[in-house]
DNA sequence: TGTTAGCACTCGCCTTGTTAGAGTGCTAAT
DNA sequence: ATTAGCACTCTAACAAGGCGAGTGCTAACA
């Protein structure tokens, strides 16, 4: 049931060349091209053998083999060796991608640029989701007899804050003392959790001014918790695939762009994935069933996670965009990581 | 030189017919569907001399009339009358539009949503444009020992506000000093003047401890000034024009995706037009030579101006789109009226 | 003088037919 | 097991012919 050595060889010769050229291949050509040491007519056999097992398949009879899903995912599995990257996409990305904790948006949004723009492909990345952060300690800060800011601060370092305007005028012990009230009753539990319960919540309220007080924090509360839970997607080189043959139909232009038409649903999909690099080649996609989606995990402090990926067709060169992916990664989660009060300051948007 | 009244009508009656079909109309169709009480020779007569003042062109000898750009010009500025939104479209505005002065950003976004959706074009948003907002004051609020919380105040209300952490303690002293002390060098200043200028000012700094503080402060309150400066872009609708005949072709349609690939140049071209609603059609763009483009402001507090705007083929429904356009911004700037505390809170992201 | 009917003409599009080329699959020889 | 040879298949490209929509012109008409 194993593939011989040959055939190895000959589905790589195959593959390579049509990810190079995007047309069918034929026995001839990779005769001529890759010095295998057999005859045309020998190809052909054993073209004709892979076809049966799945790895090829045959636009019409007088054309050549272009490999199939299973072929890809074979191709990644096994055959495909680590690339290294070239010393100017090496060059580009430590030129381009000045990660800090201060400009996180701006820093994946770069590293989406980078991706597109060396891959030529489409590329996406997403902030971290923060739904596994936990809250440390939540304080309300008098501005002005109307005007308050609430402070959220996140075990993993993230602090978040909200200017609120209330109703009524408040003292300066109903602040001090919801913020503890709120404090004990939240510390240690998820952003998602605090946001999902709160309607059946209970915070006790036996005091006159705070109960009212409290009236008018929580919504804003809830409203920031919502707004820190929100992951941004950046999309970049959307564009791209209108150079690629696979997409030079229209309508395959008008179903690849839809995908992304609707960015809470691909947002969904893109955080349900597994951790690291992962490869989904044509029919495993639920969708896009003729696209590679590839993604990989970056890391915040060894803790929180946010994701990049590439889409484009399933003719791609997977070993250098995965490459690229898994350097990209790592250059982000080693930025990312808390240096600990050095760079002076600090903000979560 | 200026045109009959028949002419008039059977340039109303080519345009009609053009925008609906999106096919060169002939002379017979004309006479067929509208009941102008002339012959067909009559309009192909009239359709000649309308041709060579420039309003109608020739796709080949023997197609129907196309209107030119000149044509759609004549007809936003003359000919077309005010429509009334239908009831659905009302309904659908009035429920899904929940403007609140809270929520900036999704607002915006849903503004954007409803337009295309109604139109079946690209549509996009722009937050508001915040260089001409003023600071009222700044102030610097204790956390710990070595974080601070930096509040930018604008005179149209606006509050900003950012987390800090120092590589160095501070003392309450020097904080409320440097918050008096850049509150009386910024006040009344626009954020764009103190973002350009912030180098060669020279903030009085003999008191030691207040030049360390301001030091560690300055790089975050420009960062801040800066994010604030900040426009936001959001776009819909992208792949309605797949449905369109005029994007039939894969290199309109590239041409048009790759209008909205530089995401800054597009804003700042779209920050630079006029206020009310302004239809630029063909050949008047700079780029996009075959797109109309229409744009409305809507106004915060009758102060800070952003903008909405809507793109396709010059053959759009100009007098459905404009009157919808008009519509959506009063809706926008009546539900941005500071509202002056009642709303209980307000929040600028 | 403006309007209309009639008619020849133009031109794009669709259909059909033909051809060249690439590549396979089979068979028989090695 | 491998290979050369050859018939066969299918597509893409090009050409020719017919169709139909629409114009432009001319001559007749109110």
């Amino acid at each position: 049931m194993d593939l011989s050595e040959r055939q190895l060889q000959i589905l790589q010769a195959i593959i390579n060349d049509y990810v190079e050229n995007a047309e069918p291949v034929g026995s001839r050509s990779i005769a001529k091209r890759y010095d295998l040491g057999v005859s045309p007519a020998t190809i052909r056999n054993e073209m004709s053998d892979l076809e049966e097992m799945g790895y090829l398949t045959h636009p019409h009879t007088s054309a050549g083999r272009v490999p199939s899903d299973k072929a890809y995912r074979l191709y990644v599995n096994t055959l495909m060796k680590k690339k290294n990257l070239s010393a100017k996409d090496k060059r580009l990305i430590n030129d381009r991608l000045q990660a800090s904790r201060d400009e996180f948006d701006a820093t994946i949004r770069h590293a989406a640029e980078l991706l597109s723009e060396i891959t030529h492909l489409t590329s996406f990345a997403l902030t971290p989701a923060t739904n596994e952060e936990t809250i440390a300690f939540i304080r309300l800060l008098p501005v002005d007899e109307r005007t308050i800011i609430l402070m959220i601060v996140g075990e993993s370092g993230n602090i978040t804050n909200t200017t609120m305007r209330l109703k009524v005028p408040y003292t300066q012990d109903a602040l001090d003392l919801l913020s503890k009230n709120m404090t004990v009753t939240y510390k240690g539990r998820t952003l998602d959790d605090v946001l999902k319960s709160h309607i059946i919540e209970d915070v006790g309220t036996d005091i006159e001014a705070l109960s009212s007080l409290r009236g008018s924090v929580m919504p804003g509360f809830l409203r920031t918790l919502e707004e820190m839970l929100n992951v941004n997607l950046y999309m970049e080189g959307m564009t791209n695939i209108f150079n690629l043959p696979e997409y030079s139909s229209i309508d395959r232009a008008r179903d690849f762009m839809q995908l992304f038409a609707q960015k809470d649903w691909f947002t969904q999909k893109m955080l349900q994935r597994a951790d690291g690099v992962v490869v989904t080649i044509g029919d495993e996609n639920t969708k896009m069933k003729d696209c590679t989606l590839i993604t990989a995990t970056y890391h915040v402090d060894g803790k929180l996670v946010g994701k990049i990926g590439v889409i484009g067709p399933t003719r791609m060169k997977y070993d250098e965009v995965t490459s690229l992916m898994e350097y990209l990664t790592n250059n982000l989660s080693e930025s990312f990581r808390l240096t600990d009060g050095t760079d002076g300051e600090e903000k979560k948007e």
